[in-house]
RNA sequence: GGACGCAUAGCUCAGUUGGUUAGAGCACUACGUUGACAUCGUAGGGGUCACUGGUUCGAGUCCAGUUGUGUCCA
């Protein structure tokens, strides 16, 4: 495949490159895993979207997070398998079914089931259509070959055989207890399926006549209606109030059922009267306590919420109706004594949005303790599966210690029906609490084994009911790999490495799977649970399909592309489980934060084409690495920022920090890479530009970028797949996606050279920031004069002096030593005297002490490769021969009277004439040391040095127009008028202006300075002259003040010496 | 009522085991269209680190409490 070429637009089009890629990817399988190549195993099941509808911005989060981690594990080496698949969503689906049933007024039952289920089969393949398109809009790496769905043939074979398993082992049970109704649905629903929500309602109290006609007990209830489903009236046994009543009894109002007083602990004496109504049949405690005391327990309510039968006059009312009513019917027999205005809370069903009813039915369990304690074993007693952020561990023990049992029982049709089979000719042909059953994974077998028990006359029925859709997605992560059947793909991804979700699923999904994972298999289903946090509106509110706030991840991809709403997604990201606030603009369809990730994919786009422009077609691999002899100090710092880099992203990867391997990649990119080395490398990539230093440079360039190519592929797979195809040129036949990771070198990585660089970015800021202050117009090129005691900062400086010129337009720079104040001081008093001899005579500044040590200053930052020896050589033979010369016509008219001084005040004037004419033919890089030396040389042997500047003028090598030495600074200042200036580190920068500049200003800009200085040389002085802290702190600590503080002050002095001179 | 988070620049958030003068992006101001990029560049302004107390030579960071806010559980 030939990647479109970049140099074409200048703006990142994202459309046609991910369309491009998504094909290209799955077409040629790139993702699809194979269990018997090596690596170690890394396996990521999906965890399955729900087939109701579409994704949303919580999805393309989530999944965002999980492609990046298997991208990276991918590209890292390991054999990864990230399996796709959906969800059937049993309720949700159902829910959303019988809605459509009502608009046409209709229900299930009229469709019949086998109508209904078509009709959900249609569904299941748009809705699923629907989210596996935007699954792949998303550029996942799935591994589609093995999508699937909770209720294909295979998984659900999966879920009959669990259900059998536990069944035969008796760990699933059918019985008679207390579960969530919803009326809407028609059906049971678990704990978890049920929303508690605060609610202003009443505290209604009733008057409950006793039967000997000795009084009243007073209850009062939150439900009035369930008054009418009483059996009796608790009090606490050691309540003295009521003892003598235990025993009695009363006639409940309306039934005129008479009903006992009973003695029970659970009665909290405190509260209200003390006195409880006893509703077996429709309150979780009271069924306990019914059961306890052997009361009757009588159901008033109909499956739809209307009351029945037992609820005498008021049967079909709904039970709100029957509220109102019952209220009304007490009052008017003089029952009720008061109502209170109460905040209570109220059960909610999730789905079907209206208020649950506690109801006594027949449904089906899972005994939950022995799977909780087996999984708390593998928790306590071998650390899994390992939480990140470690915090949930307890969470989800906490939630596996108080478990109670599951009802897996649905009274829908979507799902797996419950394989089992009633044999309902035992029980009059219909299917009641009482009929026996069979368990068994087919009809076939339920029909042999019924036989065998019933014998051959058996009629079968299998339970109309279907399992909660969470038994199936417990089995997810081995079930989607074939169990129970043992297969490659199960022996070789199982146990999943990561499961990767929000912390609100914990107890519906994560626990399940852990649960049956360790029962089926033995094992937690992975190892580490990753928990993240969720996508919060622009307000900080939960995005929830109720209050309609969610945000549709496709309308921001349509606008932005792919790539930026993953690596917006991502970056937000820190740590691990924080929430997320997505920046959102309703009425535009605009996010900033998505807007500053399309721009940082813009950045990437056009940063990328210039290194393309730059290679003159050839790539990196072409190119090789960059070459070890010839590298000069930016490529060797690019380097050395680059290598650690991967060391931080590989080790932020490792650790689930993708937000902060995102954040760090970018800020390497756009800040190192395009903003300092692409501009430092400009002037080497021009057509002149010495060809060695140009080719180590494109080397440089084209490595870095590939590398961070790769680095940036697991956040924005297209773009990087794009560009990386456009500038290896490859086929084909190979992907970034499947490239290796880039593994960092400890060697390139140099801390002192970062740190010495920092010192040349500072000097450009400071430059820059100084133009700016003295409204220097950015094309002007300046003269700027940096000085410094430190004569390593000198060093630094001059190795890095033609960064400086270029980033910061400086025209001729001069490095210096600083001359000492009361040296200063004279020299400008002198100034005047001496103008006229300064006119006529050039200086040159004696060069820092001994050349052998700027020698090695030169080496270690590797321009010694510059020196051509045989230019050296010839030049220095000139020069020697230049200086005979020039001597011995000295001398030969030396003997002449009077002439002696004049000739020899032309002849060190020609020389130096001369000197300058020579050096300006060969300027380039190549001739600076030389230049150095004939400086150096000239200065030694023929002309005079003026005491008073013992400074060192290294002139601009290859833009300087001019290389006439400079004089020290006081005369600098005296020659041009006014002096800009500002200080970084312990140099002072000076920019000499020739007009009017506003004193005040700089004034001002010092003085702010100044101030900042001195309050951290107060700071540091006052903590240094605080014995207990030399005492007591660390050493390196004390070290690093005291440097500071010798900084600061040298700062201070600098800054106030400026101050003075205005 | 219990548990777990969060509180740092106008906004969204970083800030490693306590150690120079607390950082980034967005927004804002000024200048700039120099042949990669105006979806850009350069420079600048902007913070009593929620509050109170404690530990320490030293606290944005650790401890306790208070306030505000969010989530989960009951």
């Amino acid at each position: 495949m030939t990647a479109s070429i970049p140099t074409l637009a200048s703006q990142y089009e994202p459309f046609a490159t991910e369309a491009k890629w998504q094909k290209f990817w799955e077409a040629h399988q790139v993702f699809k895993a194979d269990p018997n190549h090596g690596g170690e195993p890394f396996c990521i099941v999906i965890p399955p979207p729900n087939v109701t509808g579409s994704l949303h911005m919580g999805h393309a989060f989530e999944h965002s997070l999980i492609d990046a981690l298997v991208r990276y594990h991918r590209m890292a080496g390991f054999n990864t398998l990230w399996l796709p698949g959906t969800d059937h969503a049993s309720i949700a689906v159902s829910t959303i079914l019988d809605r459509e049933l009502q608009a046409q007024k209709k229900n299930r039952a009229d469709v019949g089931r086998d109508a209904y289920l078509e009709r959900a089969w249609q569904w299941k393949e748009e809705s699923g259509g629907t989210i596996v398109g935007q699954l792949r809009r998303l550029g996942l790496s799935v591994d589609w070959t093995r999508e699937r769905f909770t209720m294909d043939e295979g998984l659900s074979a999966a879920v009959l055989e669990a259900f059998k398993r536990l069944y035969e082992e008796g760990l699933i049970y059918r019985g008679k207890y207390m579960v969530n109704w919803c009326p809407a649905s028609q059906s049971a629903v678990s704990d978890l399926e049920v929303e508690n929500k605060e609610a202003d309602g009443n505290l209604w109290h009733f008057r409950y006549p006793l039967v000997d006609g000795s009084g009243f007990v007073e209850v009062a209830t939150t439900r009035p209606e369930t008054m009418l489903g009483d059996t009796a009236v608790a009090v606490n046994p050691n309540d003295e109030r009521y003892k003598p009543m235990v025993g009695k009894m009363v006639r409940l109002p309306i039934l005129n059922r008479e009903i006992p007083i009973i003695a029970d602990d659970y009665v909290d004496a405190e509260f209200g009267t003390g006195c409880v109504k006893i509703t077996p049949a429709h309150d979780p405690n009271d069924f306990e306590m019914g059961k306890r005391h052997n009361l009757p327990m009588i159901n008033i309510l109909n499956k739809d919420g209307t009351l029945n039968e037992n609820a005498g006059e008021f049967q079909g009312q709904d039970r709100f109706v029957a509220r109102k009513n019952v209220v009304q019917r007490l009052e008017a027999d003089g029952f009720l004594v008061k109502i209170e205005p109460y905040k209570h809370t109220v059960p909610y069903s999730d789905r079907g949005k209206v208020a649950v009813e506690p109801l006594l039915s027949t449904q089906w369990f899972v005994k939950i303790r022995p799977l909780a304690d087996k999984t708390l074993d593998f928790l306590d007693n071998h650390g899994e599966p390992n939480f990140v952020p470690e915090r949930w561990t307890k969470v989800y023990r906490d939630w596996l210690v108080n478990l109670r049992d599951w009802c897996i029982s649905r009274q829908l049709w979507w799902g797996h029906r419950i394989p089992a089979w009633y044999v309902v000719n035992q029980t009059g042909g219909s299917i009641t609490d009482e009929t026996p059953f069979v368990v068994a994974a087919n009809e076939a077998e339920a029909w042999e084994k019924a036989k065998a028990q019933f014998g051959d006359e058996v009629q079968l029925e299998q339970d109309p009911d279907v399992l909660d859709t969470w038994f199936s997605s417990g089995l997810w992560p081995f079930s989607t790999l074939g169990w129970p059947d043992q297969t490659t793909d199960l022996q070789r991804y199982y146990p999943n490495s990561v499961l990767v979700t929000g912390f609100d699923i914990i107890f519906f999904w994560v626990a399940r799977m852990t649960m049956l994972g360790s029962h089926f298999t033995g094992q937690i289903p992975f190892k580490t649970v990753y928990i993240h946090g969720l996508v919060l509106d622009e307000n900080g509110k939960k995005m929830s399909k109720s209050a309609n706030n969610g945000i549709d991840p496709l309308i921001l991809i349509d606008k932005y592309g792919t790539d930026a709403v993953r690596y917006t997604l991502v970056r937000e990201v820190v740590g691990a489980g924080q929430d997320i606030r997505l920046e959102y603009n309703r009425k535009t369809d605009e996010s900033a934060s998505v807007e500053a990730s399309r721009n940082f994919t813009n950045k990437l786009w056009n940063a990328s084409r210039f290194v393309m422009m730059n290679l003159n077609g050839q790539t990196p691999a072409q190119l090789g690495q960059p070459d070890s002899n010839h590298l000069e100090l930016s490529d060797r710092w690019i380097l050395s920022r680059y290598h650690r880099v991967v060391q931080q992203t590989c080790k932020e990867l490792d650790n689930y920090g993708l937000g902060e391997a995102a954040k760090g990649l970018y800020e390497f990119f756009w800040g190192d890479f395009c903003d300092w080395y692409i501009e430092l490398v400009k002037s080497r990539l021009q057509t002149e530009a010495e060809p060695t230093s140009k080719r180590v440079a494109q080397q440089t360039l084209a490595y870095v970028l590939e590398g961070t190519l790769r680095l940036l592929h697991p956040f924005m797979p297209h773009i990087t797949e794009e560009v990386w195809h456009t500038l290896t040129q490859t086929g084909e036949d190979q992907c970034l996606a499947l490239q290796s990771y880039p593994k960092f070198n400890q060697s390139q990585i140099d801390p002192d050279l970062e740190q010495q660089f920092e010192l040349l970015m500072g000097a450009i800021r400071t430059i820059r920031n100084l133009r700016a202050e003295a409204d220097i117009k950015p094309g002007v090129k300046i003269k700027t004069i940096l000085e410094t005691e430190d004569e390593r900062e000198r060093q630094i400086l001059t190795a890095g002096q033609t960064y400086i010129q270029d980033l910061a337009k400086v025209e001729q720079l001069t490095i210096a030593e600083p001359v000492a104040a009361s040296e200063a001081e004279a020299a400008a008093e002198t100034a005047a005297e001496t103008a006229a001899q300064q006119a006529t005579q050039p200086e040159v500044q004696k060069l820092p002490s001994g050349q052998s040590n700027f020698s090695r200053a030169l080496a270690k930052w590797g321009l010694e490769s510059y020196r051509k020896p045989a230019v050296t050589l010839l030049f220095v033979l000139l020069l020697v021969i230049l200086s005979r010369i020039l001597l011995a016509i000295i001398g030969a008219i030396d003997s002449l009277p009077l002439i002696a001084p004049l000739l020899k005040l032309i002849g060190a004037g020609y020389t130096a004439w001369f000197l300058f004419r020579f050096l300006r033919q060969p300027e380039s890089r190549s001739g600076f040391t030389e230049r150095l030396d004939a400086i150096r040389q000239r200065a030694d042997r023929n002309l005079t040095v003026p005491p008073t500047s013992p400074a060192v003028t290294t002139t601009a090598s290859v833009a300087a127009t001019t290389v006439t030495p400079k004089p020290a600074t006081p005369d600098l200042a005296q020659s041009h008028g006014q002096l800009y200036a500002g200080v970084i580190g312990t140099v002072q920068v000076l920019i000499p202006l020739a007009g009017v500049v506003d004193i005040e200003g700089l004034r001002a800009r010092l003085q702010k300075e100044l101030t900042k200085v001195q309050a951290e040389i107060d700071s540091l002085s006052q903590r240094l002259s605080n014995p207990s802290f030399i005492d007591k702190a660390r050493a390196d600590v004390v070290q690093n003040a005291r440097t500071a503080l010798a900084e600061a002050e040298k700062q201070a002095e600098i800054l106030t010496d400026r101050l003075q001179r205005l």
